[in-house]
Formats: C-alpha cells, sequence, structure tokens
DNA sequence: GCGTCACTCACCTAAACTGGTGATAAAGTG
DNA sequence: CACTTTATCACCAGTTTAGGTGAGTGACGC
C-alpha cells in the first residue's frame, strides 16, 4: 500500500490506554505500518518520540498536563517534516480552527473506522490532509463566512468610511472630530447618515457591520 | 447507497462536451443517482436548472462566459439549499479560496477518478464537505498561514462573554439589562469590568477587540 | 476568619443619538 | 439657460445612553 517507500512509522499521543494501545496493536497488525511509540501525554511524547522519529503521529486533544493543541505547536516547531494528525472527540470550531492553525495536517475524529483510519494514514504521507466528513464542512463553512454571498455596496461616501474607520480604531466622536478637523455635532450628522445607509442604530452596530462586511 | 431517502439528483455544468456527456452517462448508470441536467455553461444552467432542481450541481470554473465561481455565488444565493461542488484542473491557492468563499461545499479535481466522484457526491449530501486530497492540504496551508493565534486569555467570566456577545448583537445596555433580568447599573460595572480585562475604555473597542481576537 | 472573585445596585458625569437647518456643488430637467 | 434634485458636509439644542466611582452581598479557598 505504501507507494514506493518501505513502511509509514506512526506514534500515537492519547491518554486513554485502552484505545491508545488498541491503536498501537492495529498499525503493528497492519501491513506497511509501525508504531513507533505510544504516549500517555504530551510531555511523555517530547522526550521519547525522537528516539525513533515517526512520519506521523496521531495526537489526541484532551490530554491531562499540556493540550494536544500546544503539543502539536510544539512539536511541528521541533520537527517541520512530522506530519500532526489529531484524533479527538472534538468537532466544534474553535478546537478545529486551533489545531489547523498550530500546524495539524489533518483533523479526524474518533469515531473514524478502523480501515479509515490506515487509509488516512497514508493520504496524509502522500501530501493530503484526511478530514473526517463534518470536519471538513466545518473548515469550508469557516470560509464562507469569512466573505459573505456578494458584498452589498452602501454607498458611503469616502468621508463617511474614513469617520467608520476611525470608530472602528477606537475613535470617540470628540477624538474623531479633532482628528477631522469637524465639530463634535457635525460628526453626530454624518453618522446618523451611516446608520441609515448601513440600517443600525448605534455605533457599536456600525462598527460589527463594518468589521464582518469588510468595510474597512 | 443513499442513506434512506430514494435518488441523489445532480446537475453538471462543463462546457467541454465529452467530459459532460460522459458524466452524465456516469450519474445515469450508478445506482441511487440520476443527471437532472448537464449544461455548457453558467447562463444555460441559471435558466433551465430549475426546470428538475437537483441536490448537488458539479460546476467546472473555466467556462465560456461567467465563471464557474460567479455562477456557484449567484446559484447558491438563488437557491441556498443547493450543494454546489467544483469540478475543475486549477489548484491553485485563489481559484480555491474564492470558490469556497462563494459557497462551494466542496471541491474535487477532473483527474478524480469516477468511483470517486460518486463516493464524494454521497458525502455531501450527508454533510461532508469532499476535497481532493491535494486541495485538502492546500486549504489546510492556509490555516497554517493565517496562524498567529496571539490567543490571549483575557479570563472574562461566563456572565461576561454573554454580555459581551450581546453587544456584538447590537444590545444597548438598556436592552441587555432586560434581557439579563438586572438592572442597567449592573450591566455598567459589568462593562467596567470587562474593559479593564481588555484594556480598552467604550463599548465600540470592546465589541471590536471581542470580533478580532474571536472572544464570541 | 480573611481575602478574592463574581455579581448586584445607585449616583453623577461624559458621550452618543435625534431632529431640525443650511451651505455648497454636481447632475438632471424644462 | 435657469430651475430643481441629490449628495456631501456643516452646525446647534435637547434627550437618551454609556462611562466612572463607590459600595454591598454571597460563595469559595486557604
Amino acid at each position: 500500500m505504501p507507494p514506493g517507500d518501505s513502511i509509514i512509522k506512526v506514534a500515537i499521543i492519547e491518554d486513554q490506554r485502552v484505545l491508545r494501545e488498541g491503536l498501537a496493536f492495529l498499525l503493528d497488525g497492519t501491513e506497511g505500518f509501525r508504531c513507533t511509540g505510544s504516549f500517555g501525554s504530551v510531555e511523555q511524547a517530547l522526550s521519547r518520540i525522537s528516539d525513533d522519529l515517526p512520519q506521523v503521529a496521531l495526537v489526541d486533544i484532551g490530554l491531562p498536563g499540556m493540550s494536544g493543541i500546544e503539543g502539536i505547536r510544539i512539536m511541528k516547531g521541533r520537527w517541520p517534516d512530522l506530519l500532526l494528525i489529531t484524533l479527538t472527540i472534538y468537532e466544534d470550531d474553535e478546537k478545529i480552527f486551533d489545531a489547523l492553525c498550530a500546524g495539524a495536517s489533518g483533523y479526524l475524529l474518533k469515531r473514524t473506522p478502523p480501515a479509515r483510519l490506515v487509509e488516512s494514514l497514508n493520504e496524509v504521507v502522500n501530501g493530503g490532509a484526511p478530514m473526517s466528513p463534518e470536519v471538513a464542512r466545518r473548515v469550508i463553512t469557516l470560509f464562507n463566512n469569512v466573505a459573505p454571498p456578494g458584498k452589498v455596496d452602501y454607498r458611503l461616501t469616502p468621508h463617511e468610511i474614513r469617520l467608520l474607520k476611525m470608530l472602528v480604531e477606537g475613535h470617540s466622536y470628540k477624538t474623531a472630530a479633532a482628528e477631522l478637523g469637524s465639530s463634535i455635532n457635525t460628526i453626530g450628522t454624518h453618522m446618523q447618515s451611516i446608520y441609515r445607509k448601513l440600517q443600525v442604530h448605534s455605533k457599536s452596530e456600525a462598527v460589527v457591520k463594518a468589521l464582518r462586511n469588510r468595510l474597512v
């Protein structure tokens, strides 16, 4: 199954003994794979994984001591070629986002069947990025939210956009007026115009809409 | 193969006649699938796809006339439940990013083998997000790059986070107080606490910091 | 029993919001 | 051409909302 080169070496970082040993057993019993180490914590892994450095490490997130995400960040820094795959029960956006940002090359849920797990290990060493379907959908949804469909044109004047930017940067009416060289009352009028165009009714709402719609 | 419900209806938007007809032939010849239409351009698809609206559309990017990415944006806006999968030769970051932002639920390369293509269609209607391995890796790499997650812990209490969320949603002190069942004055004090922890001095600044640091 | 923390409230000041008015210049109309 | 319309920027006064300070209670840990 491994294309050309011999054997895929894999390490496991997982605190539940049963699962950890089960995974090691699975890998050692599968043609083309070998488990080079199984560790109950990131700390253990950091001190002993380099005894026989694998190509891939399966990393749980909810670990005692240092979290798997922190572990991924450290290991990716120390061994840049080591491929890290999270194997976890968490499927919320935040964990997924943090793990991928920390340097994970894949994100699998623990309910992944063994056959698919083995397939995923093959995939990752061949330049892929295995993700459980639910995770993949969430990753893509993150993108969908980044750019709301067909950005709307609120027809703000340049002056209004400049003022809006200043509000986002934390200015009050007073400081904005000083910087723009006009009176507080004038700022108020411009704000009214901005509120009307953005269909909001407060400075905070305007700021939220400006950030979410990339107006600034 | 389709779990529970009967048949997966698929449309094809692809300008090369051979590939378009080949795909239609493949789908109609596969148990559980039916091709509801095959179109040579986005313009054609827009005018006729709703004659028999499918669950999924396979969309090429490099089309004559309107690009597939623009088509995805329009179709996603017009039929939000329609699942759109790009089927293209392009595997550069920009195309991938734009397609996903436009509303694609999957991104496949044209060299995807037919069996995998059929599998992907199943995956997408079951809430997944099929991507060719190379594409998945690039998507994940995008995350790795936008990575400096300064991830500070501001130690906000759950109550404070809830209040902060309400501000982002546009609440005033008054409406927030009503919804949280406390007085305006109490809200004011909580805000002071939030300001101290976030090191800001106004509602708008707090909202900006909350959005930028993904606190909400 | 002492300190810390989360939550509560009242009071007063500062800032933001609303409605009304007007000047100017560019674009469209008889 | 003169006339209206529209868009932009400007100002004030009055009301509403937000911000700053001080103070109190109950829960938890040491």
